[in-house]
DNA sequence: CATCTAATTAAATGGCGCATTAATATAGTC
DNA sequence: GACTATATTAATGCGCCATTTAATTAGATG
């Protein structure tokens, strides 16, 4: 886990260094993350990456290349790995299951992943929930159905099997669980500022959000 | 309520024109709004304003003087109106009412806003929710204390009264009402294409996100 | 130890788009 | 007929950016 930033090496003179550092690569990539998600894709220029990492502008370039495939490297090495890891928490379809238990699932494992990789719920708000969002292509081919298809499909079943709210829509459900979970954590530095909001941590974020989940408003179950 | 767009009239010579239009500023105002929601508020320079207008770059300068009026224009004129428009629509605090009511109020409210200003999702996904946006401080500074401050209030008081769930927080139900409203209206264009959703109107959208906020999963009130 | 290769910076290149201004043209108004 | 308001065209000048070239230093190879 490189930091990706190196803020106080100044001035270093041309020259190959002395015992080179051999994850330089990785640390680039981490310093386009951050930068990607401070300025958004599109509008981060190489020589942005560049000071974030402690480089020049044409270091980024002799790794690679350009922008599109420094990109791509991201993608592939970073935002992919981390929707993977999110995968691999959801645990597998037992049949016409309790969707609570997927509901669970999915509001620990989410939480977990991002207490990793902090990052994460505000590069999804610019690059995918943004229109013109350089990763809403790639969501769509490569996370979607992975993750919201299937979870989907389980809703249904689940409805079907008559283990489920039924004024409920399978497909917008999946909808509300991410506008519970990850907008949310996106949303984050907006409404700690909004509110007084110094006591709430990410394990009470998660208790309100599964309560609200499982009965809505109500107070209890009787009438 | 100006269209914002006259893509057809072409080449006008210089000059001040017969009849002249009247409103020019009201579509100048909507134009740049409809290029501010398709391309960021950034990112949008005046020629991409002039050219949705169907004038050039150097009137809208006469008109607004620079970028930075002309998004404070937009800001008083256009985001400011919808908003207060959303307030009006929701009612007053009857005493510790029934929480049920404010979000109903909200739900509905929202929608009959946002059908009938169907920018307003989008912008707000770009320029409040996005770190960097430049509508977050406007936001936090004219808006909220108008409504999320407002709702969580009532939320709290409603709580005290024993009428609202005693695991949810107040304040964090303001944040998920938000991710149940305006992050979905938000995200369409992507739950449309993630899904086959020919079948969802904004009535049943609105009709799932009921009655989640009223029971949630759960598949009846008896045991 | 001599050469070759890899990693790195500095500086140059060339282009592009942008906000703003100046100059000019046309039409309404008094 | 003079003045003013509304437009356009064209110029100005700036700033930034991706990419390239040349120079520099150190490791590797034999």
């Amino acid at each position: 886990m490189a930091t990706g930033t190196i803020p106080s090496r100044r001035r270093r003179r041309p020259g190959r260094p002395a015992e080179s550092d051999s994850d330089l690569r990785e640390r680039l990539l981490d310093a386009s993350l951050a930068r990607f998600v401070a300025e958004g894709i599109a509008a981060t220029s190489l020589k942005s990456i560049a000071t974030q990492a402690g480089v020049t502008p044409a270091l980024v370039h002799y790794y690679f290349g350009n922008k599109e495939q420094l990109v791509a490297a991201v993608v592939d090495e970073r935002l992919m790995a981390v929707t993977a890891e999110l995968r691999g928490l959801i645990g597998e379809d037992k049949g016409d299951g309790d969707p609570s238990a997927l509901v669970r699932d999915f509001v620990e494992g989410l939480g977990s992943v991002v207490a990793r990789h902090p990052w994460l719920p505000v590069l999804w708000a610019r690059e995918v929930l943004t229109e013109g969002g350089a990763l809403r292509e790639v969501m769509l081919a490569r996370v979607a159905p992975m993750l919201p298809q299937m979870m989907a499909a389980r809703f249904a079943r689940a409805q079907q099997a008559g283990n489920l709210n039924p004024a409920l829509d399978p497909r917008l459900l999946v909808v509300s669980l991410i506008g519970l979970t990850l907008f949310p954590l996106a949303a984050e530095a907006i409404w700690r500022r909004l509110f007084d909001a110094g006591d709430i941590d990410h394990t009470r974020l998660q208790r309100h959000t599964i309560a609200l989940l499982e009965r809505g408003l109500e107070t209890d179950h009787a009438h």
